[in-house]
RNA sequence: CGGGAUGUAGCGUAGUCCGGUAUCGCGCCUGCUUUGGGAGCAGGAGGUCGUAGGUUCGAAUCCUGCCAUCCCGACCA
């Protein structure tokens, strides 16, 4: 492996992509765009999974699990679902291998095995759910209904990139049914609100809250809410969606339920989803030319302790003032990891452990013991400070919840300072070259002008924040009248 | 799926034009010396040259198909 990362400043994609490799959180594997998530990425993609799984039991959820096969003919009842998703569907077809009798230790498709009827592996589990949501649901005492699985899914993609689309990946879909519109669009936005709470609170990412024009719609939806992310070269990623799904589903699968005045009626849904896409979000937006930088919330090793020593003799001194530290920082819940390995040197550690972006260093050597101080060094500024042994417990407690503030406000400042405001077309095309990130600007809400705007320079309406105060202003293509702004960006 | 590029040891590569013993670095193994920012020296192991065919006395090299990866488009969480 050789040493140094390509620059973020000189090639970006190639950066995020040798980083994913070289932390050894992913690799391309011998399936067409279907990666392998390595263990130490998969870590990261636990810690991700328990705390949003804490929230949505927290929000009255459950978990359970539906088929990886969906039937065709119910695939298709959501005509609009089915519509938008039917390009990327990878379809079972045949049930059965055999011999090749032409070419022997060879197996083909055997063409007596054909299936009734297609399956479809699911890219999203709308169609089985609901299908199965018709028996469950027939009375008011039924609702709401509030379900969560943990899942993976298939979309056939042209162009895959680790993490960010990729034809296999994991996620969780939530797919709620209630009684009345009113409840499934509260519940649509409590979600979204958890994913913004998530990606800011334990990823650090500040997100933008808001909802989709029609074109960027999920297909069967009637309102699409999402979280926006900056990327570190200006590029927004969409983070999280949380769609009002009207009576969509419920009217193509049939499922109605009895409400108190004895009436029959469709229920409300929702479906909302986040993915393994998460990682790739949280890689490009803190890290840096040295490594991963990761909030101390998600990584799966905290702190390291390096020991800097000569002989069996000075590790079993150092090893000496280290254990306690580890013991008590394991009490507090902080992952430790003391690397008393001496197949590597000091330095290679320091390397290494940057690589993958662990928040805290410690290192003591001989002069610490004579000292009795450590140095610790945090992964985010990259600062290296002296301290007396005694106390290091609480100073690492504490540092831990400043690089966890510090890189959530550094993405924040980073966000605000290439988010800008534009109101002409000249400007707005300008921007979009010179200075890479979000644009606010005037759109006169028609998809039309939005087509336009996005064949014409690769922006797209990232969403409509939810926050956009009322302002009266002209669309910056149209110059017809609109009366709130509208976030565009480049995208992933 | 359209345009472009690439595929040689675990990783990065030379060699390909002009066919003739597969190059170098990192990593790996062994030993000694080292260890406060990716250690040094000595010795050693490791290859169906992406894959399947074809041309040839002979193919990493020339030709064809396929596969994979990267970049640019279209599509997308």
């Amino acid at each position: 492996m050789s040493k140094g990362l390509p620059k973020r400043s000189e090639n970006y994609s190639e950066w995020y992509n040798e980083l994913v490799k070289r932390a050894d959180l992913a690799e391309n594997s011998a399936v067409r765009g279907c990666m392998v998530i390595k263990p130490y990425g998969y870590s990261i993609w636990e810690k991700m999974q328990r705390a949003l799984d804490d929230m949505f039991k927290e929000t009255g959820h459950t978990n359970a699990y539906f088929p990886l096969f969906v039937p065709k003919s119910l695939f298709e009842a959501e005509e609009k679902n089915a519509e938008g998703f039917a390009k990327e569907c990878a379809v079972v077809t045949h049930y059965r291998l055999k011999n090749d009798p032409d070419n022997k230790g060879k197996l083909i498709v055997d063409p007596n095995a054909r299936l009734e009827e297609e399956l479809v592996v699911r890219p999203t589990s709308e169609a089985i759910i609901w299908s199965t949501y018709k028996n469950w649901i027939q009375s008011y005492r039924d609702l709401p209904l509030l379900i969560n699985q943990w899942a993976n899914v298939v979309r056939w993609e042209m162009r895959t990139r680790l993490f960010l689309r990729t034809a296999e990946f994991l996620w969780q879909e939530g797919h709620t049914a209630h009684a009345t519109k009113e409840e499934a669009i509260a519940e649509t936005e409590q979600m979204l609100d958890v994913y913004a709470t998530f990606a800011e609170e334990f990823m650090a990412v500040p997100v933008i809250r808001g909802k989709k024009t029609a074109n960027e719609r999920f297909a069967g939806a009637d309102d699409t809410y999402c979280i926006e992310a900056m990327m570190q070269d200006g590029k927004a990623l969409q983070a999280g969606t949380s769609h009002f799904l009207g009576q969509n589903f419920a009217k193509a699968f049939d499922v109605k339920f009895s409400n108190k005045e004895n009436q029959q009626d469709y229920v409300w849904g929702t479906s909302w989803g986040v993915s393994t896409r998460l990682m790739g979000a949280l890689i490009m937006a803190h890290s840096d030319d040295e490594g991963l930088v990761l909030p101390p919330k998600l990584a799966p090793i905290q702190v390291v302790i390096v020991p800097i020593f000569k002989g069996a003799e000075q590790l079993e001194a150092i090893s000496e003032k280290v254990l306690p530290i580890v013991k008590a920082l394991k009490k507090l819940g902080v992952s430790v990891k003391f690397d008393n390995s001496d197949k590597q040197s000091p330095g290679f550690k320091f390397a290494e452990y940057e690589l993958k972006g662990v928040p805290v260093r410690l290192a003591i050597g001989a002069r610490d013991l004579a000292n009795g101080t450590v140095e610790i060094a945090r992964r985010d500024t990259k600062e290296k400070k002296t301290y007396e042994i005694e106390g290091v417990v609480e100073v690492i407690q504490n540092l831990l919840e400043e690089i966890q503030e510090n890189i959530y406000n550094r993405a924040l400042s980073f966000r605000t300072e290439n988010t800008l405001e534009v109101d002409s077309w000249d400007e707005f095309v300008k921007t979009l070259d010179e200075k890479p990130g979000f644009i606010s600007a005037h759109w006169d809400g028609t998809p039309e002008t939005e087509e336009k705007i996005k064949e014409l320079t690769k922006a797209t309406i990232r969403c409509i924040p939810l926050d956009a105060k009322e302002e009266e202003g002209k669309c910056i293509y149209t110059g017809n009248p609109s009366s709130r702004r509208v976030i565009f960006a480049r995208a992933y």
